[in-house]
DNA sequence: GTTGTTGAAATTGTTGACAATAGACAATTG
DNA sequence: CAATTGTCTATTGTCAACAATTTCAACAAC
């Protein structure tokens, strides 16, 4: 985990996780003068890092009123975000099965196996982050990971909540499955078990 | 064309239509205390504007040094937008045909005439404004309109390009010919013809 | 010549104070 | 009593000053 140099994206990243850990749950308002206090520095940054957070879905923001978390999509929103992650993601594997290059391969080793630890502790937002992480390093292969920026906000939208051990380890198995897929060169194989595990 | 109450979003529309219509280069960098002092306002809205718009995939963002217009997508990137904006749209398009309300193709015929006569003129950005907007009342139209905020970044992210009287009434005739078929409630042939409008 | 160092200029990051606005609630009016 | 108007408070919007960082050129050391 990057430790950023601007507090903007501290404070960012430490709201995000909380809220995709259901930890602050959709509606609850934020307000800038708390978190300012909270987080023990002024408003500017607290301001921007809402702003990207806004832009990212996460927040809902009315302007001269503030803030809050926002709902869960609909059932028709949520149909098009899975198609549209699906097809960022398999195009990612797609391309990756072009050039089979095994640097992914081994990050995505590494990160199965934080990732089975995670599933069977209780820290939810571990759990998030490294859901997430595996996503992205797929994401991030193809072309120069241009396809990062365009992935996130989308990911982030799904507002992906997760229950106890029972879908953890389910979640680590498809994973799993998809890496196991790519090492053996099945491309078929891969992409099928990943469009399976987006839903 | 609605007018924002707070001067970032003046500012974010303001620039936004200069770097959609070419009136500022893909890697010109963008200073703060330049705009602020360009508009005559302090830097704080600029910094939420340019971080905006740098959400929006419109500029590039490094910490410390500042933004720059962004490039524009390459091929593989391109590609895999117009499929997600083909995916957007269609989904709007077949969720209109479902109860097929009259409202839409009122505002759709609207935005037809005003089209027709931008493309004519020689105001591009009047041009960019009114394509986004064509298909913005699309994608406004299904379920509340909860598919804009992730239909928007995607679209902008095509750094749509025109190019003079050629391309712009084909352009309109393409934008017409969704709408006839709107019309005539063919939907097969609505969604065809606007999947060949994208690309 | 190449490489490292240093310092000034330009630029972003951060802060605290002040202005403007929205929302709630009381006062007023018909 | 309903509707409107006024006022108050919480909150965001804006500003200008200051701090931290990056960049780049001049210059020294090897």
């Amino acid at each position: 985990m990057k430790l950023a140099a601007n507090l903007q994206e501290q404070v960012a990243s430490h709201l995000r996780r909380r809220i995709l850990s259901g930890q602050i749950l959709p509606g609850t308002p934020l307000r800038e003068q708390n978190l300012a206090v909270e987080f023990g520095i002024s408003r500017g940054p607290i301001r921007d890092a809402l702003l990207h957070l806004t832009k990212e879905g996460l927040l809902l923001a009315k302007p001269n009123v503030g803030v809050r978390v926002a709902a869960e999509p609909s059932a028709f929103k949520r149909h098009v975000i899975v198609h549209l992650r699906r097809e960022i993601e398999a195009s990612a594997v797609t391309a990756w099965f072009a050039t089979r290059d095994p640097a992914l391969l081994k990050r995505l080793d590494d990160n199965l196996s934080q990732y089975k630890d995670a599933c069977g502790g209780s820290d939810l937002g571990q759990v998030v982050e490294l859901d997430m992480a595996f996503h992205r390093l797929v994401v991030e292969t193809a072309d120069q990971g241009s396809l990062v920026d365009l992935w996130q906000p989308i990911m982030l939208r799904m507002f992906l909540r997760y229950s106890r051990h029972r879908d953890l380890m389910e979640s680590y198995n498809e994973h799993a499955g998809i890496v196991r897929a790519m090492h053996a060169g099945r491309e078929w194989e891969a992409l099928e078990a990943l469009k399976l595990h987006i839903v």
